[in-house]
DNA sequence: ATATTTTATAAAAGCGCTTCGATAAATAAT
DNA sequence: ATTATTTATCGAAGCGCTTTTATAAAATAT
């Protein structure tokens, strides 16, 4: 077996209590039996069983990280690298983070366990949740962060995408180009990023006093690569082309290059384009698609940081974050 | 605060002894109590707390998932899956996973702080891990099984990919779709898994009583995309071209039909390819590429399954599992 | 029937820490 | 110097379970 506190007390010649207020960094400890101590600790290589602290203090050390299981297993990492920020910044802080997948459909009996076993000081969600399985975890009154998601009509502490600045940032880019016929592609209206990243296209051209009705299309349900496929081809048929197109995400901007492609087009010679997301495939495409960057690992770090404050009692905390985005120049654009 | 044992133990008019045993599924429990508390349990819904077990029964319920911080960023989701088959199988029998990455350079400074902390009963690393670690880990005495890699000279319990056979199986396919002259492609002969993969492909070879020699070109350094490029180049540069090349992965594949298309070549016309890996572009080449695929969650889970039984002392443990490869059937090869 | 073995339950100890209240030492106020 | 106050340390209780040992009840053997 391990070693104990009751042992580094014994050869320090300090009560156990006094090591444990030295472990935890509390007040009354004189400075020179805290060196003492500290050194040997440090000579006995002991570290303080987990459970013990858990069981007397009645804090685990662990943040519950839940997520869907629709997203679980896309090909994207994106929620990988959220989990991987999570970690990182956990671990600075002596946290460990417990993960466990959720099925979409709601079901009470699903709970994960680290929740009812009591074991996670808070829970951080990544990606959509079912509302009434928020609305369990908010009963059982544990600190919860979301990230990129945020449910209709309730408040929650949240990181988000700033979705609407970076669309606008995509699309100034193509102004600052010399563009100025800019058509906007994204299906699926209805899913709340998607809006705020059209909404950020409207406004930089509505600030660059730039036509744009005739430039949007948006009516595909979906926004995989095959609806951008189709909305670029009703672009390419009108009478009048755009220079430069925004895609609401890189997936549909790969179906409007293999649409730009099929028509015989060059890009960027004969138009440019910008996505959304930075996935993988962008680099490999040709030519390289020029896209904006979500954060993901400074996502997980943020969450990480806010709950640990609701944990730790902190009314500072922010309700929502939203994490910048950055542009990623590749070879997809030209100037005019 | 949360429900307790002892309260269950009152309720149901037993002592908490009692209630622990039904909870462990112990045995001398006679059947009508075992009922009786359980029922119990259901009413009060009632969760023994994570952190009092482990202190009390010295196991902490818990399995490390260790992973060098080179391959955890990696862009393929390759571990991301072995991670998701571990955390699966380890749910199922109420385990968690702990997760974190090491530096790939060791520091004894280094070893994860869940094994300091006594907080996990077993560990499983995926990936190249390095030697002296490795090392370091046996000392503490604690169970350890390897995923996807084998260190030169020690035994160790371990989970690897049928690199050998996958790559016999390749070779086998192209075969039957009446090819003999079969190219091979792979760098660095030093990479443990390709070597495997070579010796499989040669294997297939020699079976089929087929000349190889000629058509094997693998100095290249590395086995990236690059390397695949320039591999194809030097095979098309020969007088006889072959009909048929197995790449000794996805990346090199990739390069190797960016070779075919520079040169004027079709695929699969002209040539066919089959891959190694799956990795998600090969299903979005043009055209999309025939390839083996890991079975990466198996991997992971056959990976718990050996901790845990190693963990209860089941001697029946095997040393090796080596996890099968199955041929992805796309439209890169065609029958002669 | 009684003695012996087996089986079911209970009481109590203990896992390794934190924390609270008590006590001793040091400092400040009288 | 003496008392009051503050600061540092200690002892003991307790966190919520498991496990060992003791005890009672049931089953079997004599």
């Amino acid at each position: 077996m391990n070693i104990t506190i009751k042992e580094v007390a014994e050869k320090a010649g300090v009560s156990q209590s006094t090591v444990s207020l030295v472990l935890n960094n509390k007040k009354p400890v004189r400075e020179s039996t805290r060196k003492k101590v500290l050194h040997v600790i440090e000579e006995m290589d002991f570290y303080p069983r987990r459970s013990a602290r858990t069981l007397a203090s009645r804090k685990t050390g662990n943040i519950g990280f839940v997520i869907s299981d629709v997203h679980f297993t896309r090909a994207e990492p994106f929620y990988t690298r959220i989990f991987l920020g999570c970690e990182f910044e956990a671990r600075q802080f002596d946290y460990y983070i417990l993960l466990t997948s959720v099925e979409s459909t709601f079901s009470a009996k699903k709970i994960p366990r680290f929740l009812k076993e009591g074991n996670v000081d808070g829970v951080i969600t990544a990606g959509s949740m079912n509302d009434r399985w928020l609305y369990e975890i908010r009963k059982m009154g544990i600190p919860v962060v979301l990230i990129d998601y945020y449910p209709p009509k309730q408040k929650w502490p949240c990181v988000l995408i700033d979705n609407a600045e970076g669309a606008r940032k995509a699309v100034q880019y193509l102004q600052k180009l010399g563009h100025t016929k800019i058509a906007f592609i994204g299906g699926s209206v209805y899913h709340p990023s998607i809006q705020e990243r059209f909404r950020g296209y409207s406004l930089a051209m509505q600030e660059a006093r730039l036509d744009f009705e005739k430039w949007v299309i948006r009516d595909e349900e979906e926004t995989r690569a095959e609806d951008g496929f189709k909305a670029m081809q009703k672009i390419l048929s009108q009478n009048e082309l755009p220079t430069a197109v925004f895609a609401a995400n890189d997936a549909m901007a790969l179906g409007a290059l293999k649409a730009i492609h099929a028509k015989g087009l060059r890009m960027p010679e004969d138009i440019s384009i910008v996505g959304f997301d930075n996935i993988e495939v962008t680099n490999h495409t040709e030519p390289p698609l020029t896209t904006m960057n979500v954060r993901m690992e400074e996502m997980g770090a943020k969450a990480v940081a806010m709950v640990r404050d609701i944990i730790d009692g902190k009314k500072s905390l922010q309700e929502k974050i939203l994490v910048p985005v950055d542009l990623i120049e590749r070879k997809s654009c030209r100037a005019i």
